[in-house]
DNA sequence: ATTAGCACTCGACCAAAGAGAGTGCTAACA
DNA sequence: TGTTAGCACTCTCTTTGGTCGAGTGCTAAT
């Protein structure tokens, strides 16, 4: 069975009025609402058609269609156009997100209640790690009895620190000092520090060896990726109106999910994508969020990969406009960040 | 009226049943469960005595009573006893906050997220502010164009950041040189840095008087307490399975305050508090909590207040179960932040 | 290929009925 | 005087049955 022209406009109008009202519609709504001048006898027998093809589905016998997530995914793939989001939308969105900036991850904070407040979906931020990979600066500051902080800049301007035991016999002194061969060395290597500098280093001071080994290990820890990308969500209280969620179970399931960083970090960790990605209910892998949709996308600088962008609803998604304003908030935090740096 | 050993009695079964089911009680029930050797009539005329007190209502007329807050409040005043934490209770505790203190902040939350699965109820952790009264070492490192930021280290070990803009003609080795300039301040004076201080320092040195303006207004901003404290929520699902949270918009409504950190700092705001204090539904100030009750107290060290800790939850709260925990989990964490000290 | 007509299905809504839990009151009792 | 048994009453919750309306599938006519 072939999918032809009317076909497409019923199951789009399924789609769009399911969407609104998250009710199943009928063969008479379809035909008066987007007057197809057919009867909804007609309509009747098309979404028979549908349904066989699976992109239709009757919740019980004689009530309306709903879309099925095949439905939806042909529909996603070949059929949907992209909201174009108005210009006063545009700088609305530029102006909240461009405005004074300080902390990255206040960007990122900032850049995740707008977009939930913009779509009403809840909104997902996965950071870039504070410090990615060239270090600006390293300090050590010494603390309590037997205690120093390594602190480092990345040249991103993002700020980690790690608190490392000291032997007894460090004084203050010695630490300033190392920090400063630490600096120098930074500075003197116009790629900033790099993994293999940091081995040589590590071979060449052998007199301050326990210092150096832990403070190496706190940084490596944080180039390496040991501290992992903080998870940033925002308008969790958006989808407890969803009706979708009246179900108890499900609404605590949800809030479950959305507490479960580790969990969503791995959700959008897909290798390497430009585009942004829509994974429709049981296309995601995560038994957890098989009843939820996912609009995704990461954003780079430089062709390098900081972080994660997206959405997460009910699979009676918006998706024309949810991957608008994923995409254009993308690209406006990507701006962001390359002003910053 | 006057409350004799029996009403005690009795009031105490109502409060106990309710709170385990948040059903109303009977006359029966209690006259059988706690066997009193009296009638459930003679329960029934002293229950209407309660009533009459304030201390207990009836949902509907003939339906068990509930306590009324003011029942709960006469309770938690004149009749708890806190629980005792079992031997194994405390050491769980404090074997897992004491296990491998990072940052501070990562305490916090460490806390925050086990005083909740402690309880059952939301936990709510008014962190330190990063930097309390006294730096320990303040940086001065280049990001970027024409920008800078400043890390202050504060005596605890907190760490905080901010940007700044500068000056095109500022050349990298300026703002180590100043860097140099604050720490030795920093490190000649034994009481470290100070608000006074920092004045004189600021008439002193003219000649970089722009960079030294916007550092030290980003210190300032720091002690003075510019910076916010941090608020952490843990357990909000806990709160879920309350029944009270059957309703849709109650349910919301609890949500959408936890998410507001101004609200929740301001609600444990109460100007100095050794013990732990409890807040019954319409004790509490705000609209939006006039459901809920609090139970928090704050911790300190060395005789300087250093944060907040508190449980949130329905009326119907274990309060003896609730205080004792935030108590124990209190002492701990002063003696954690202690030691990091 | 389309459509009108019709019987049928199923959930939503409503009212009535009954069960159960608990009360207040009265009268009897120790 | 305090306590209790007894009883009528109240109110909620659940069940039941009936009706309504929306929507379907099928068949026959166009």
């Amino acid at each position: 069975m072939n999918i032809d022209d009317r076909k497409r406009i019923i199951l789009e109008a399924v789609i769009k009025d399911y969407v609104k009202t998250a009710e199943p519609v009928g063969s008479r709504a379809i035909a008066k609402k987007y007057n197809l001048g057919v009867s909804p006898a007609t309509v009747r027998n098309e979404m028979a058609d549908l349904e066989e093809m699976g992109f239709l589905e009757q919740p019980h016998t004689s009530s309306g269609r709903i879309p099925s997530e095949s439905g939806f995914r042909y529909y996603v793939d070949y059929m949907m156009v992209k909201d174009q989001l108005t210009r006063q939308e545009e700088s609305f969105l530029e102006q909240i997100l461009t405005q004074k900036i300080e902390d990255i991850s206040a960007v990122i904070q900032r850049t995740a209640d707008i977009l939930a407040k913009f779509t009403n979906y809840a909104s997902i931020m996965v950071a870039p790690p504070a410090t990615t990979d060239n270090l600006r600066h390293i300090q050590l500051v010494p603390i309590g009895h037997s205690q120093a902080l390594v602190i480092m800049v990345s040249d991103v301007g993002g700020v980690v620190h790690k608190r490392i035991d000291l032997p007894e016999s460090i004084r203050p002194e010695d630490l300033e000092q190392l920090s400063q061969l630490f600096n120098s060395n930074l500075h003197g290597n116009p790629k900033d520090i790099s993994r293999t500098m940091l081995s040589s280093l590590r071979t060449e001071l052998l007199y301050r060896r326990q210092v150096i080994e832990r403070a190496l290990e706190a940084i490596e820890m944080a180039m390496g990726g040991g501290y992992q990308q903080k998870v940033f969500i925002s308008g969790a209280l958006n989808i407890v109106n969803q009706p979708e969620f009246k179900d108890f179970d499900k609404l605590r399931n949800l809030l479950l999910v959305l507490e479960e960083h580790d969990l969503i970090r791995n959700l959008l960790s897909e290798s390497s994508l430009k585009e942004v990605r829509i994974k429709i209910g049981n296309e995601n892998e995560a038994e957890e969020i098989k009843e939820l949709s996912l609009v995704f996308s990461s954003y780079e600088v430089e062709g390098r990969e900081k972080g994660r962008i997206g959405l997460i609803g009910p699979v009676r998604m918006e998706y024309w406009k949810a991957s608008a304003s994923v995409e254009k908030v993308r690209d406006i935090v990507q701006d962001v960040i390359k002003k910053i740096n």
